[in-house]
RNA sequence: GGGAGUAUAGCUCAGUUGGUUCAGAGCGUCUGCCUUACAAGCAGAAGGUCAUUGGUUCGAACCCAAUUACUCCCACCA
């Protein structure tokens, strides 16, 4: 028979990949059998694969084929999100290289554009994942903004709302005053500015008189009176000031309480507050508030009941706030401001400054924060019933640190700002018309109903639908992801259908842990809110991939392969084995090619393994030896033993933990010990029994590593044996763990103990493995296995000695001696050197057990059980250094 | 600034309720082998003061405290 000897996974790999497809085998309908489900968190659509997918959804194709293979009715729902900041900023781009500016174009033209973009670029993703031999029911694809998508969201909204859990405020935004436009917080980028710090002098109003003994703390005075110095590195907002803050211990300004200052060059009297937000270290400790033009100041200003002045038009320049300065721009007025604050007297000190100003990622103008209208979501009662039921453990996280995280933030949420200046995306249901001169506001689920309602609410006011004006913005995206495992089978729209009660809630949830509050917990709420159910039982946190300096994955820094290529190189089930291994729950994997290396090995060593077994010629005449049947018995209980740990290892999420053990038990217990046990002599054959039976075992151990790599389990799956049309392994049922002797195991364990002993002898003395040797065993030694020490440690015969052999070399195994008589001469010095050390160790733990079984508060304060062993560990130390002495002296 | 986490072999990590000499695995390294499935392989070996310092205990890698270093998340420095 001609198998090439090298594992080849490029055909392979598109072969079963079709071949699952054609047969409808990753499809999942609802049926009496228990469901378990996946969904997919959703890629951007416009995204392509890149190493961190490559864990995530290796992870999910591990959990769901096995779950598939356990008997469970397996449904992995894949899609995409529409991702509205990213994909905006994306389609912004594009329009700009073909010269065109966002500004010129109307929403629906915007939109148009975005949907082409959308259509050419979205789901390239979805056929990478292809590749990895993701089992997705692709013929649920769905995407976030898709019909039903589209509608669930829309209602969610609107229902929302009516509950009273939405509704609308102000909130800081970074305003772009080129663009004109708000920009998200991802979209500023912080850059080291160097300015100035201006110490600005705050005189106390008129009338004002302190208390005798002030003048050495904060308050100062001249001829024109008492006055406190006020540190700014933005002299044009004094125009907005409407209070200066201090810290309330400070001793420097006690007695400013209840005063009041005059914001200079305004001549506007403001309030002195006291609150523990200021930092006494920095300027001179007090803290001018201009609550329109700062998000700290807005917050001590909602605190307080301070006015809010804003002083600036979208564009950037003064408004009619800024009094003589209306109409400039806000660098020039700062220029100005500067220059009249100073000929007035009114400038203590200008120091040089280096801070971080945030600038537009589009446009590179100063951003700058300004109050506007948004929509919130309630976080209350949501965020109560969400962290119940992780604290409660109806979801479980693993690793279970992520409770922490989670239970802070839900402990200290704030309300959820869910609208977005974006056009890419769902269009915020809420439309406005006007009552008397007044804004009022309807929501509502579209045009025609919203209409509906204003005439019950307003008769005769609006005359047609046409006439609503829609708020312009768009819902963050995660208002729509919140509600993924739900809508995915239609279950806001329809809560009653079939498919919702069957696969909801899902089983486990796989992503990484930086969105724990953004999606996680929000989809806790939804479930809760709507399903008034949790979403999913396990949450599973991967790590963030890194390069193998630590450094994380980026486009910028370039340090981040392409999976598609690493796919090439080394097959799918190679890159999928290499992120495994490397990967327990919840820690960073510092991700190094060369790990993929030992995935694409064990493909290689697998298939050379099932290279060896086909190549056997099969007797019927032969009966099986004594040496097989053990064998054949030593492999079933060992797998059986290994597959108890790694179903424990699966109940606990320890997926690499699981690989290696798979990975250890074919390698090690099947390759390099049973096929070696029973391979026939070359150019004879083996016997039936013991073929079919190791046809049975290599069957089961590739179900075991199936759902780790799909393809080469596949392929040689169906080399073992002939299948029917249409079998396949991805269907088998998973072996589990039965019955097995532990006493065999551990007899197995000293055999393999005595024949590393003699090869290691072998290497030792460089004895050649041809050479043929007699062992003497004296002590307990299993005789089960004799014959497979003579095969595979080369031993001619096997005897039990009462006594020590003279002129032999020796190793023991526990208190077992063992000697192996050689022609050659022995190097006394050696021996007695190696015989010496060993003494010196075993004298020195008897040592330790003696320390411990003297100490009459061990004896009395542990457990029997304990000091039992401590006394069985003391009569086997003893009668080794017996017989090392024995030894020591034979050869001395 | 607030919160969380991590520190064990050269690297990546296990180490479950404190109790066997408990200090482990894989990779890498070193030595010897082209042995008839596989050199993408086979047979062996070496490698660690469990971050530091104290404490609790008959007993600590494990529990407690402090220190040091690193990582992540959130908020942002007038």
């Amino acid at each position: 028979m001609s198998i090439a000897s090298k594992y080849d996974p490029h055909v392979v790999e598109e072969k079963w990949y079709s071949y699952w497809l054609e047969k409808k085998l990753f499809h999942s309908e609802p049926d009496n059998r228990k469901s378990y489900t996946i969904v997919i968190p959703p890629p951007n659509v416009t995204g392509v694969l890149h190493m961190g997918h490559m864990l995530n959804n290796t992870i999910q194709d591990v959990l769901i084929r096995r779950a598939r293979m356990l008997g469970f009715n397996a449904c992995w729902v894949p899609g995409t999100d529409h991702a509205s900041i990213s994909t905006e900023a994306k389609v912004v781009a594009m329009l700009k290289e073909r010269g065109i500016d966002k500004r010129d174009l109307s929403r629906e033209q915007f939109l148009e554009y975005a949907w082409e973009w959308k259509e050419k670029y979205g789901g390239i993703i979805l056929k990478q994942l292809r590749k990895l031999g993701a089992s997705c029911d692709w013929d649920r694809t769905s995407f976030t903004m898709d019909e039903v998508r589209y509608e669930s969201v829309i209602r969610v909204f609107v229902d929302l709302y009516n509950k009273g859990l939405i509704y609308r405020g102000v909130r800081m935004v970074n305003w772009d005053p080129q663009a004109l436009t708000a920009v998200s917080d991802e979209e500023v980028i912080y850059k080291e500015s160097h300015g100035k710090l201006f110490y600005l002098r705050y005189y106390l109003s008129q009338g004002t008189v302190l208390p005798e003994g002030s003048e050495e703390s904060g308050i100062k005075s001249d001829e024109k009176g008492q006055y406190i110095v006020v540190a700014t590195t933005r002299p044009e907002t004094i125009l907005g000031d409407t209070a200066v803050c201090v810290h309330p211990e400070d001793s420097r300004y006690t007695a400013l309480k209840g005063k009041q200052v005059v914001v200079p060059g305004v001549g506007r009297a403001v309030q002195i507050i006291m609150d523990e937000y200021v930092d006494r270290e920095f300027g001179t400790g007090a803290l001018k508030i201009t609550p329109a033009h700062d998000i700290n100041d807005y917050n001590l200003g909602m605190k307080y009941g301070l006015e809010t002045i804003d002083i600036f038009n979208d564009n950037g320049t003064l408004n009619e706030k800024g009094l003589q300065y209306a109409g400039m721009d806000r660098f020039a007025c700062r220029k100005q401001i500067v220059k009249d604050l100073e000929a007035a007297g009114l400038i203590e000190k200008i120091e040089d400054y280096t801070n971080k100003v945030g600038h537009s990622e589009r446009t590179d103008a100063v951003i700058e924060p300004k109050l506007s209208a948004q929509w919130f979501v309630r976080m209350g009662d949501l965020a109560k019933k969400a962290l119940e039921v992780v604290e409660n453990d109806t979801i479980q996280f693993h690793p279970a640190k992520f409770k922490n995280t989670y239970r802070h933030w839900l402990e200290n949420i704030k309300d959820w700002c869910i609208s977005r200046q974006l056009w890419w995306g769902h269009r915020i249901p809420a439309y406005y018309y006007d009552v008397d001169g007044k804004v009022e506001t309807v929501v509502a689920l579209n045009r025609e109903e919203a209409f509906r309602l204003v005439c019950e609410k307003h008769p005769g006011v609006v005359k047609s639908a046409d006439e609503l004006r829609q708020d312009e913005d768009a819902l963050d995206t995660w208002f729509s992801s919140w509600l993924w495992p739900i809508s995915l089978f239609d279950g806001i729209r329809n809560p009653d259908n079939e498919e919702i009660k069957y696969y909801y809630p899902t089983e486990t949830l796989i992503t990484a842990p930086d969105i724990i509050f953004f999606w996680v917990a929000r989809m806790i709420m939804a479930g809760e809110e709507y399903r008034n159910e949790v979403p999913f039982r396990h949450v599973y946190f991967t790590g963030i991939v890194r390069d193998k300096l630590g450094r994380k994955m980026s486009k910028s820094l370039g340090n981040s392969p392409d999976p598609i290529e690493l796919i090439e190189k080394f097959g799918a089930d190679g890159v999928r084995m290499g992120m495994l291994l490397t990967a327990p729950a919840g820690n960073d994997i510092p991700f190094d090619e060369s790990i993929c290396e030992q995935g694409r090995n064990f493909s290689n060593k697998i298939w050379n393994a099932m290279r060896l077994v086909k190549c056997w010629e099969v007797s019927d005449e032969l009966q099986q030896s004594y040496d097989n049947g053990v064998s054949v018995q030593w492999m079933e209980m060992r797998m059986a033993q290994v597959l108890e740990e790694i179903e424990k290892d699966f109940d606990e999420f320890r997926l690499s933990e699981a690989l290696m053990k798979s990975y250890k038990l074919v390698w090690d217990d099947f390759c390099s010990w049973y096929l070696e046990m029973i391979k026939p002599a070359y150019g004879t054959p083996i016997d039936r029994e013991t073929y079919e039976a190791t046809i049975g075992i290599f069957d089961r151990l590739m179900r075991i590593l199936h759902p780790f790599m799909p393809f080469v389990t596949e392929e040689i799956w169906h080399t073992l044996a002939e299948r029917p049309e249409g079998a396949s392994i991805m269907v088998q049922h998973m072996p589990h763990s039965v019955f097995y002797d532990q006493r065999m195991l551990d007899d197995f364990e000293m055999t393999r103990e005595i024949i590393a002993g003699v090869r290691n002898l072998r290497n030792s003395k460089g004895l050649s493995p041809k050479e043929v040797l007699d062992l003497y065993v004296k002590g307990q030694c299993p005789a089960m296995f004799n014959g497979i020490i003579c095969k595979l440690g080369n031993v001619g015969k096997i005897e039990s000695v009462a006594d020590k052999v003279e002129g032999a070399l020796s190793f023991m195994i526990g208190t077992t001696e063992c000697f192996v008589p050689v022609s050659l001469n022995i190097d006394k010095e050696a021996e007695l050197k190696k015989l010496n050390e060993e003494l010196k160790y075993a004298e020195g733990f008897l040592a330790t057990v003696m320390k411990k079984l003297g100490n009459e508060k061990f004896v009395n304060g542990a457990p029997e059980k304990v000091v039992a062993i401590e006394r069985q560990k003391k009569a086997d130390a003893e009668s080794k250094i017996a017989a090392l002495k024995a030894q020591i002296e034979a050869l001395g």
